[in-house]
DNA sequence: AATAATTTTGACTATATGGTCAAGTATTGT
DNA sequence: ACAATACTTGACCATATAGTCAAAATTATT
């Protein structure tokens, strides 16, 4: 049995070779989905054998289940953020910077999700349903909270939500179509603006 | 080989099977992606047998590339109907109705679309970088006819389109996601009057 | 009805892939 | 230095899957 089921990592190159392994199947993962990437591909990438690669994980979906949990939680990160105190459209503004620099400095970790919910969230769905809808029906709170203060326009924050991270996580997920529509023009710097106009402008009371 | 491929269809049962095999393989494709797809798969879903599919189709791209085709088209349709003779707010409002009416209708298409994208669109780079690069150019030009004229604030229109693929499609692909957080109500008849209101909002000059 | 053309499939091959294991090698603790 | 523990891997197995093919079944043509 693999290393990482039977006792604690603790050891130096158990911990190496774990974000070894990590790092080169997200990389795989990332690019050809769960069921397109073999363990061969990861053990290359990682400069291990395959049988090694199994020794510090039981198969290929712990290796799967380790990377999207890791991700979960830096996706629900930013949006635990947001505070009811602060200014509303400040507040958003910050959300939408933080969600954009994810999809510009972690691309492989919105795709590794992406492809998870396209394929129907079969190993997420619980998460989704469970702490994700929990925070957004939180947060949906304080934007209701925030229109009725007469602070911003009335919105529907679900929706409002769904725009932010389909707008953001875009830049990531479609990366090659946006490049080939920009002539490989970097697209960040540019979305930046847009995005953070076009949503004040929605929320100005 | 196939007969798609040595002569015309041209048979009652040409035709049938071919559509019946497209059919399922848009379901089986759009749910598990292309590597995770088997023509078994296929076949079952279409009552056939696996040689039967392939006496149709040469091999499992075939049948993917020609579904990808298809969808390219229906996909660039509405971007193709902007015109920009008529009242700039309502010609972009009724974009978003129709993109908006494709994820409704046609989310496995969509799904086929995102999924070829999310991996890199080995199949559809050219077209990204051809016939779509083009058309958006095209239309580019349009919206900043528009706002050179008054008609519509200064916007980037790139960005724009980006945006309108992104939240439109988000209600698709991320299906699943959607349907957590909204506990499983129908998102398109809340999304619609949002997702115009956002848009003209910000395009009103 | 007889013949020709088309369609269907069971049985098969070759290869890819997830995963195992026993035997070796390296590292650590004493 | 030595034993105990941790790590590594070549060789292997079982299964899944793309694709083939010759023969059988069906359908179209005369």
């Amino acid at each position: 049995m693999a290393r990482s089921q039977s006792t604690k990592k603790s050891t130096r190159i158990q911990r190496q070779k774990n974000t070894l392994i990590l790092e080169a199947a997200l990389d795989v993962f990332s690019d050809f989905g769960f069921r397109g990437s073999t363990i061969d591909m990861i053990a290359n990438r990682a400069g291990l054998s395959k049988p090694n690669i199994l020794y510090y994980f039981d198969n290929k979906e712990a290796i799967h289940t380790t990377l999207l949990a890791k991700m979960l939680e830096t996706w629900l990160e930013p949006l635990h953020e947001i505070n009811a105190e602060n200014e509303p459209i400040a507040e958003i503004c910050k959300y939408i910077d933080q969600k954009l620099n994810m999809a510009r400095d972690f691309p492989r970790e919105s795709k590794l999700f992406a492809n998870e919910v396209l394929q129907g969230a079969p190993h997420v769905l619980p998460d989704l349903q469970g702490a994700l809808k929990e925070l957004v029906a939180q947060k949906s709170m304080i934007i209701n909270a925030w229109a009725n203060a007469g602070k911003i326009a009335q919105v529907d924050p679900h929706h409002l939500f769904f725009a932010i991270w389909a707008t953001t996580q875009h830049y990531a997920d479609f990366d090659i179509q946006v490049r080939s529509v920009l002539n490989n023009r970097d697209p960040f710097e540019t979305a930046r603006p847009f995005l953070k106009t076009m949503f004040s402008t929605m929320l100005k009371p």
